[in-house]
Parts: structure tokens; sequence; C-alpha cells
DNA sequence: TTTGCCCAACCTTAACAAAACCTTAAAAAA
DNA sequence: TTTTTTAAGGTTTTGTTAAGGTTGGGCAAA
């Protein structure tokens, strides 16, 4: 689970990364336009935003963000309490919206309902696609009573694949999300990952799910027969 | 959208009937049990719950739910502001949780946040021209059920076609638009694309509605025979 | 006004070129 | 050891070009 954090005051933010830190993996920006770029990356489960900052202020930075496609959820934190201000985050595209000062438990409580709803499945630590299940837990996968022997960036590709089912992932999205935008390998290792992938998968039939899209990337879909 | 209220406060019921009555088909249950057996028929996109009812509470009738895997969201309605009280509800698997008293703009914002995602992520990037359509999420295209297999290309240029019908585009504007401006191939390829989409078209019949204008550029039309 | 011819613009096809991707295996790192 | 990365060669799809066929408007002669 990938948390960004847009927030200028630094305290505040090493804050809430503290309190996040166990159930998630923590970027932190500094002002909107860092946070913006970050976020449009499109590699985090959930967002938490300031308003008030420097240059580019959180509405801006929330606006742009669904003006481009991304989806990813995103709880306003800010000391504006007034119902206008309520009203002009959620316009903009805002799923929660938390006035500072807050419970550091109510943060977390919300990030969670947020994220449970968008990974889906209520069944805590399972993801499900089809028969193939992906227990979070331990980092296993099954098909049906059988195991399936998938190696870490294996089990986290299938892992962000499932969850982005019927979208379709660029190459530089799963190599950002899986090794990191400062990683040095070059981009062609999610190919040979997802070969090894298919390979894993073909036994079960469940290769035939991962599609290719030249020159785009790839997606899990669950049609048929279409392409 | 149906929402389903459940509150024993008969007032306060029919307040929040007449500020979301323009939104959404609304029920009503003024006890716990008749809460969950209306929610039980997980027929309601959102659920507003109270959690002071007298047999049974809003915990017990959330709680009740979730197990019987009815993940219809809910938004907790209640006087009681405590942490402890708002961790309780979030574990029972709440979505949202809001104090009284409350603006009935925010339960608003707060009912449409939640709807729209719950809902929304079907209807978003869909580009239709008749009954052709196009899931830019995942670059198929599709007539009724059939799924029509285009490439890249062309489906950039389809694409491009329907966000401009019934104007002219002229062979320049799609290559720079498709190509780039500073590609080095030559404008007739815009003709070898038209070709290929209209072979692809043509099966359904749609390659007619490409209309070829002689010195000025192509056009998707509406209009049947006439120009 | 009509007819017939010409030419430019466009269509279609197929072959070739070039990316993009797949797979494997070996080297490197953990 | 097991996992991750790099490299290389093979495969497939897509992009591009060129050539020949088709269409339709302009224009002159009837």
């Amino acid at each position: 689970m990938n948390l960004l954090i847009i927030e200028d005051d630094k305290v505040l933010s090493e804050s809430i990364k503290e309190t996040t830190n166990d159930l998630f993996q923590v970027e932190q920006a500094f002002d909107g336009e860092e946070g913006l770029y970050l976020a449009e990356q499109n590699i985090f489960d959930v967002i938490i935003l300031d308003i008030m900052m420097p240059h580019m202020n959180g509405y801006e930075v929330l606006e742009e963000l669904r003006k481009k496609n991304i989806t990813t959820p995103v709880i306003i934190l800010t000391a504006k309490d007034g119902i206008d201000d309520k009203i002009k985050g959620f316009k903009v595209g805002a799923d929660d919206y938390l006035v500072k000062p807050f419970h550091r438990e109510e943060l977390l409580l919300r990030l969670q309902a947020m994220v449970r709803r968008s990974v889906g499945s209520f069944k805590e630590n399972i993801l499900s696609f089809k028969d193939l299940h992906l227990h979070l837990k331990n980092k296993t996968a099954s098909i049906g009573e059988e195991v399936i022997k998938l190696n870490g960036k294996q089990f986290d590709l299938l892992e962000y694949l499932i969850n982005n089912k019927n979208t379709i992932l660029t190459k530089e999205q799963i190599f950002d999300r899986i090794w990191g935008f400062e990683s040095d390998t070059s981009t062609t290792v999610v190919e040979v990952y997802a070969s090894n992938l298919r390979k894993n998968l073909k036994k079960y039939d469940y290769d035939q799910y991962i599609k290719t899209f030249r020159g785009l990337g790839y997606m899990l879909s669950d049609g048929e027969g279409n392409v």
C-alpha cells in the first residue's frame, strides 16, 4: 500500500508519516508542484492533500489530477473548516475531508476505510481475480487448492495488475510502482517479469488474461475472447 | 440512485429525506431491525445509519450487514463525537462518519463522493458515436456486444474523429495530432489509416460515416445519406 | 446544357522496414 | 541458494512507402 503525503509543513508531514508508517509505504511531497508530479505517476493507493501551500494550492493539484484521469482516492487535510471550503474540496474531486486538528487515529481509520473500498473485498488481506487468490499477508498465491509459487516482485506485479484490472498500465507505471522512482535498472525488466509471471500462470491457463498493448503497456483483463 | 436512511428520530429522518430527495430515491427505516431487513435486500447505493436507536443499535446493524457480505457504502451519522466511537464505527465497517449537528450540504457532498466512487468507475472514459463505443481506459472499441480490434493509431484516429464529429479535419491536422509535428513521414499515411479504419468498420456498416472531402480532409458524420 | 476527356486527389494493397516485445540464459546480487 | 538484472537473439506486430487502381471535378467542344 503506497501513500503520498502532500503537505508543506514538514513537522506535520513527518508526524503523519510516523503514524501511517506501519500500514503504508510513504512518500512525501512538500509543495503542490512536486505533489502533482508524484501523484501523476499513478502508483499510489491513497493521497493526503493539504490545501494551503505556496505556489500551487491543494485545490489546484486535485483539479489537475482529476483532469488527467488520475482517480486515486484523496483525503483533504486542512485547517479550513468552513462549509464553503468543504464544498470546494469535494467539488474538485476529494473523497474525504478532515479538519485540523485531528486525532491521528481518525486519519488512520479514514485512510483504511478508503483503501479497503478501492482495493475491494472486505475479506481482509485477500485479493482475488476469478479463482486466483493472493494472500497479501504472507505473499502467497493460490488457484483453487493449489498454491502457486511466485517470488517477491512477481507477486507485486500480479497484485498491481489485479488492483487495476481492465486498465492499461504502462511499463513506466509498473516500474515506478514496483521498483521505485530512483531505481537505476531499465524498464525492460518489466518485460522479463511479465514473461515469468505468464509462465507461472500458464499451467492454470491464467496467462491468457495478461494482455499486452503494444506501445502502451499491459492489462489484466477479465473479458475472455475479446482483445 | 437509491438511499436508505436508518434513523429513529422521525423529524431528522424527514429532514434528511428532504435534502437528499433531489439526488436519490429515498427509503426510510425507523429502527435497527427494519433498517437491517431493508439493507439486506442489497438494492441500495448508499446507507445513512444512526447509532443510538432502541433495541438494535447502528453498530450491530452494520456488523450484521458486513457479516452477510453486504458491502453497500455506509455513512454513520451520530451525536457521538468521541474518538472511541469513531474507531468503533470504522472497525465494524463504516465508510464515513459524520457528527451531529452537521451542515446538510456536507452530508450531501459526502454521499455524492461515495456514490461517485462506487458507481462512477464504470461510466468513465467511454466515448461513443451511435452504437460504437471506445473504452479509453483500455483502448478497446466495441459495437453492441462485439469487440473490434483496432491497433494503436487506428484507435487514435477514430478517437480524434469522434471527438470532432461533424467537422472536417484536414490531413495535416490529423497528421499533426496523431503522428506529431516533427514526424518525418508524409501525410499520405493518413490515407492509409483512413482506409484501414474503414475496412475494420465495414463489417458493421460504420465505414459509411467516414466521409472524404476532396481537397479538404475527412469528417465523421452523424447524418446518413446527406453530406 | 450536355458529353467526353484529362488530371489531380484519393483509395487500396502488398511488400518491406523498424519498432516493440518475448524468451532464455547467464551474470550479478542478496 | 534464490532472486534480480542484464544481454542477446528471435518473433510478432505495426508503421511506412510505393505502385497501380479508382473517383470525381473542371473544362472544352459539340
